[in-house]
DNA sequence: ACAGCCATGTAAGTCGTTACATGATTGC
DNA sequence: GCAATCATGTAACGACTTACATGGCTGT
């Protein structure tokens, strides 16, 4: 029930047609929660049929028409019983850390590449979000502005403050990433180096003898190397 | 795709039931990919459509059956492919952190329980995080010592290695949240004492006198206190 | 015989993904 | 006039959630 909420908050701050929402979406909320627009559009019309947002349609050339939303005092009214509410942790569902559990499956090599890749990729999501952090600090974004300029001046430090937070723990959260991948490549080498020393030339835990009986009548594993 | 997989790095230790799968998971996988029982079942049996288990039932009291799985060549051969893929990342989704980028909206005091409960749910898990990844170590867990006993001595090392280092991981990650909610709740007495100040009393962004129409006629936000 | 856990499912409905579809505007 | 991007959707499918349902086994 997350996406309703942070389109709540961003009509919030000011009217927006659905596009305008999907854009400012993907680069805000989208850090957090991810949407795409085919999820947004439906969605608004949910929380119109609810009450929660008004829509004015107007025209847009021959056939088209263009929907702008405000929110409405119940919506604002959902958006702030939402944000006082106990917040349920959402099922884990991290597909590499699951897979790095069964690095043994494939070949040192692919474990290397699988860390690299992670340690890219955090390195590269850090920057932007260090980036958008500061931009927050600086009160240099569009919305931001927006929201300021209507809010007393004695919440704008706070506004501005719980954002720069919740960006400042992704931050940590990619940077704890990039020195775990890091150690995680170390680990390849130091098992690698060990295996080396064993005289055996490509590892790989894969490829049983099959047992197809249920009994576990002790299935051989061989060694052999990964295509 | 990963429930699969995890399902088949499950039953290539040894044949499994379906119970006994649901209940392994729980106890190990689960810390990384989240899945019920209704969801394990139905999945076994797609997986033994597709050839990569095979089941044998036998029958259990008057009328139930009970489905041993093992693992086939080509589950095995599935799960090997699996391991060597790229692993794509998957869209986020942090409902805590959405939340706390909006607690300009709630209380101080919404902010503090939030905040501590998210504190406390990670010392809680960092700390049988912790415990798991011992007795991994210590190779006490069942599954880990029928894996071994079926594996060559030269890859115990990376067996342990990786599930540990994978672990390891996700207690940083713990940890960095605990971190974060602490600074959180710094964050939140500094925001107060400056707000105290000011010597308003309650804290809140919401409440906007409603502008319906799209023309963003600057909304008036007044201060209100939350029921 | 009853409680409590073991064990195996099904079903309805929501959420989310991926792909398709189409017209409008703007700048070159 | 054409390309790019603005703008708004729909549809099919799969993943996941929540709740329901049922029967077996074990100890008291």
């Amino acid at each position: 029930m997350s996406l309703r909420h942070a389109l709540l908050a961003l009509v919030a701050v000011q009217p927006m047609t659905g596009y305008d929402l999907t854009k400012h979406f993907e680069r805000s909320v989208s850090y957090v929660w991810h949407a795409p627009h085919s999820q947004i559009y439906p969605e608004l019309r949910k929380l119109e049929k609810a009450g929660l947002v008004s829509a004015r349609a107007e025209t847009r050339g021959e056939s088209g028409t263009k929907r702008t939303y405000s929110i409405t005092p119940d919506g604002l009214e959902e958006l702030v019983a939402w944000v006082e509410q106990p917040t349920g942790r959402g099922p884990v569902r991290d597909a590499f850390r699951l897979k790095a559990t069964y690095f043994e499956y494939g070949s040192f090599e692919n474990a290397r590449r699988q860390f690299q890749a992670h340690l890219d990729y955090f390195g590269e999501e850090c920057r932007k979000w260090e980036a958008h952090v500061s931009q927050i600090e600086r009160r240099e974004t569009v919305l931001i502005e927006k929201r300021l300029s209507a809010t007393p001046d004695e919440l704008h430090e706070a506004v501005v403050a719980y954002k720069v937070h919740a960006y400042r723990g992704l931050i940590d959260q990619a940077r704890a990433e990039v020195r775990w991948a890091r150690r995680g490549l170390a680990l390849v080498d130091t098992l690698e180096a060990a295996h080396g020393a064993d005289g055996a030339e490509a590892p790989s835990a894969g490829r049983a003898g099959t047992r197809s009986g249920p009994e576990a009548g002790s299935g051989r594993l061989r060694e052999g190397s990964v295509p």
